[in-house]
This record gives C-alpha cells, sequence and structure tokens, in this order.
RNA sequence: GCCGGGGUGGGGUAGUUGGUCAUCCUAGAGGAUUGUGGAUCCUCCGACCCGGGUUCGAAUCUCGGCCCCGGCCCCA
C-alpha cells in the first residue's frame, strides 16, 4: 500500500475541526491587534532563504528545479518571504505594518515528537516600528496568541546585546561559539573555548549573566547597553499590561539577523521539541534589496500547540439526521433545505435503507433525527425525535427548527 | 546523519523449538425486522510493511530497505 511521505500527517475530520478550532483562536487574537493576514508562496527561488540563513540550510530545505531550470525550494518559514513582499509590494505602505500568517513549511528533518517534514506556523511580523513600544506589542499579541489556546507555557523576554558586549573583544566566530555554548547551557565547553582564547575572565560573567533573571543586575554584569533605555521601556510596557514572562539574557536565537530583544515560548508536556515561540527584533529587508527597516516578529510552532494541548472535546454542533419514508422523500428534501438555510447541519439517507436502519445510523452520527413519513407528508408537520433522550414528538417545522438550535452544552 | 524500541484487516489485538484454511474484539456492509435507534443472533467485507536469504515449508529465523515512536544532532 502506498504511504505517505514521511514526516507528513493525514488530518481526519475530528483532528481538523480541532486544529481549524485553535487556528480561529489565534487569528481572532492577532486580528484584535490589527494584523492583517498575508500570504506567500509555497516555494521560492532558492537564493531567498540562503541568503538569509546561508548555503548550510540547504541540507534540511526542499530543493527542486523546475522545468525551467529555476532553483526553488518548499518555504522552510515565512519570514523571508514576507520581508520579500514587503519590498515587492508594500515598501510605501504606510507604517507600521501589522500582518500575520498561518501557513505550512517544510523541512528536510529527522521526524520526532513535534516535528515533522511539514508542519504549521502562526506567525506575525510587525514591520517598520523601530521602538520599545513596537517590541512590548509584539511580545504582548505573543502572549494574549498563546494564552487564547490554553496551552500551559512559561515565556522568555531577553536581549542579545547583554551577551554580545560581553563578547564584543572576541573574534565574530568566536563570538557566535559562545553564545552557542551558553544558549544549550554547556559550560564545560564554554570554559574549554575560553581558555583556548586565554579569557577565563568572562566565565564568570556570562554565566551570571545567563542565571540572572533580574534586570538591574543584567545591566550591572553586562556594562553600559546602548539600548538600555528601550529595553527597560519594553519591559515596563510588559509589566503594565500584566503579561506573565521571565528574564533571560541565555536566549540567543540560532540568526545572526536578530538585532536586539529576542523573546521564546516553551510548553509544559513536550518532549525534547518543547520550544513552541520563537521571535524578536530583526533587520532582513536590506538583504533582498529593499531600505532597511526594522521590525519585529514572531513564529508560534502550530502543531506543537497542538501536542500539548492534547485531545480536545470537538465543538457541539447540533447535526440533525433526516429519516423518511420512500412516500416521505419529497416532503423530506424540502424540510432538508429549510433545515440547510437555518444554518443547521442536516443529513439524509443515501442507501436506501428501511425507517428503523436510518434510525440507527442517525443514533451514531446525529443529536436529532427528523422523521418524515406518509403521515408528515400529508399533515405538512415533522416528527422530531431528540436522539440522547429519546423523547418524540410531531410539530410544526418552524418549531423543530428552533428546538435543534436550542441544542448545545449548558 | 546517529542511537534505542517497534510494524498482523480501518482501529485494537492473539499467535516463536518455523508446520492445517492466521485468533478475538471493534468499526463497516447486509439480514432476522418495508413507521421508530443503541440489545441479541446470523452472513459478508477485510491483514502478517516491502524485498532478498535459509528451508520441503517463514507472521515466526536472517540481511537490507521503508515507515512509526522516543532520544541525539540540528533547529532559520
Amino acid at each position: 500500500m502506498l504511504q505517505k511521505p514521511r514526516g507528513t500527517r493525514d488530518f481526519l475530520p475530528d483532528e481538523m475541526e480541532a486544529r481549524r478550532h485553535v487556528e480561529g483562536k489565534l487569528r481572532d487574537v492577532a486580528r484584535c491587534y490589527g494584523y492583517r493576514e498575508v500570504c506567500t508562496p509555497e516555494f521560492e527561488d532558492l537564493e531567498l532563504f540562503t541568503m538569509r540563513s546561508g548555503e548550510g540550510i540547504i541540507e534540511e530545505m526542499y530543493v527542486f528545479e523546475d522545468k525551467g531550470g529555476r532553483k526553488l525550494a518548499l518555504r522552510p518559514e515565512i519570514t523571508a518571504a514576507v520581508i520579500r513582499m514587503y519590498i515587492n509590494e508594500a515598501k510605501v505602505a504606510p507604517k507600521p505594518l501589522r500582518w500575520c500568517y498561518f501557513a505550512d513549511c517544510f523541512r528536510y528533518e529527522r521526524p520526532q515528537k513535534g516535528r515533522y517534514r511539514q508542519f504549521w506556523q502562526f506567525g506575525v511580523e510587525l514591520i517598520g516600528a523601530d521602538t520599545a513600544a513596537a517590541d512590548a506589542e509584539t511580545i504582548m499579541l505573543a502572549s494574549d496568541m498563546l494564552n487564547a489556546t490554553g496551552v500551559t507555557y512559561e515565556l522568555k523576554v531577553g536581549h542579545l546585546s547583554f551577551m554580545k558586549n560581553l563578547v564584543k573583544d572576541l573574534e565574530p566566530a568566536m563570538q557566535r561559539r559562545v553564545r552557542a555554548h551558553l544558549d544549550k547551557k554547556d559550560y564545560e565547553g564554554l570554559n574549554a573555548t575560553l581558555e583556548s582564547l586565554n579569557r577565563m575572565d568572562l566565565a564568570d560573567s556570562l554565566t551570571a549573566l545567563v542565571n540572572t533573571r533580574d534586570l538591574v543586575e543584567a545591566f550591572e554584569i553586562a556594562g553600559a547597553i546602548p539600548e538600555k533605555e528601550r529595553f527597560e521601556q519594553t519591559i515596563g510596557s510588559l509589566d503594565a499590561a500584566g503579561v506573565k514572562y521571565s528574564l533571560n539574557f541565555g536566549i540567543a536565537r540560532g540568526l545572526d539577523y536578530y538585532t536586539g530583544m529576542v523573546f521564546e515560548g516553551f510548553a509544559e508536556n513536550l518532549g525534547a521539541e518543547n520550544q513552541i515561540l520563537g521571535g524578536g527584533t530583526y533587520r532582513l529587508a536590506h538583504l533582498f534589496g529593499g531600505d532597511d527597516v526594522a521590525s519585529c516578529g514572531f513564529a508560534i510552532g502550530f502543531d506543537r500547540v497542538m501536542v500539548a494541548l492534547g485531545d480536545i472535546l470537538p465543538a457541539v454542533v447540533p447535526v440533525v439526521g433526516l429519516v423518511c419514508t420512500s412516500e416521505g422523500r419529497t416532503r423530506a428534501l424540502v424540510v432538508a433545505k429549510a433545515l440547510r438555510d437555518a444554518g443547521i447541519r442536516t443529513e439524509m439517507d443515501l442507501m436506501g435503507r428501511g425507517l428503523g436502519a436510518q434510525l440507527a445510523h442517525a443514533s451514531k452520527t446525529a443529536n436529532f433525527a427528523i422523521v418524515i413519513g406518509q403521515r408528515e407528508a400529508e399533515s405538512g408537520q415533522v416528527t422530531i425525535k431528540n436522539l440522547s433522550t429519546a423523547e418524540q414528538k410531531t410539530v410544526d417545522l418552524a418549531a423543530a427548527i428552533a428546538e435543534v438550535r436550542a441544542f448545545g452544552p449548558r
């Protein structure tokens, strides 16, 4: 039997309902903040991604050549494409731009819990606002979105300048290495690296920095940071807004294009892949030939959120199984149309089953049975049966519709 | 790419000193029951992940591959 490609998933109706439900929550919050949805191509020029992240990422992407010999790649993330679109289409739009997206991405990686080769991200990009207020709004939005899903998580906020300031005298390659050690809390590796550089004097302050959760202390450790005032304002806004977070100056993010504030979210009850959100301020547009616009954004790992949420009870919406005899079928079609026009999910027999069998099927798939036989066809009324209580009565169509509509959790 | 554990009808399962027609539950279709469901009974449908090897004979042993689950690496 043909199998689906490795790292991909099929979603049955129950699961799709749950996913759409959570996606809708995220979208609602983003909309309330003024973020409007955009959509970019599923695949782009390979160059878009290599310019952003280096040639090394080719190994982790789905890369192919089309019939015109173009080098293309399935998008491994969306931010680069959004910024490309901004440069192509919206450079002169009034700032700031508030955009969001919900889209699938592709990475050629080893699948494991919460990691798939096709996965969905819900992301947000705030373009053209280079202020503490912009940074704070982005984090607040992230917090509200995760809260809306109901996932249990921890939000960590940091700033790259603290660590950069401590290691600014090192070679860029060594800076990156030190940051990598700290990101992984690999203190042995850190010491080995510092020792080889003869810079053991940095060890204490670096470890103190990644361990402190206090802003004042962080400034004392890191020294003069140009963005001190802005970050203080950002944090002040978060506190004023009641955002729950912890400070963490060990966040390095993988990429060089992040410029200042960075933040990450981690879910509980996930395996090794427990990061569900990542973002920060960045400058990317100049790489693609645009102005050097400041941006701030984040992406939520939608599939991981779904894994962390576990089983979600499907929404309770009434379903009507329309049961009819052959004499009642013409009238039943009219009734079905009326129910559907009223927005009620209505299913009719397609198997040529008898009344009893139709009812048996309805009992598995519906909350109400509406029976149309010869008697109902002649009287114009309908017989409605509540399939969980077995109560049955014959009433006008309008009354039946009202009863179905009244169904729901109390 | 690396390490460990797995793969039997749609779902869940039994089945190794290799040996009749591969077990059971559930789901699905039909019937007993052509104006009232969930019970019961009967019938039907439907599987040993793929390929090579050993063997008279492989779900079972062996090798390779594919896929799944966890972890490592990586994580834009």
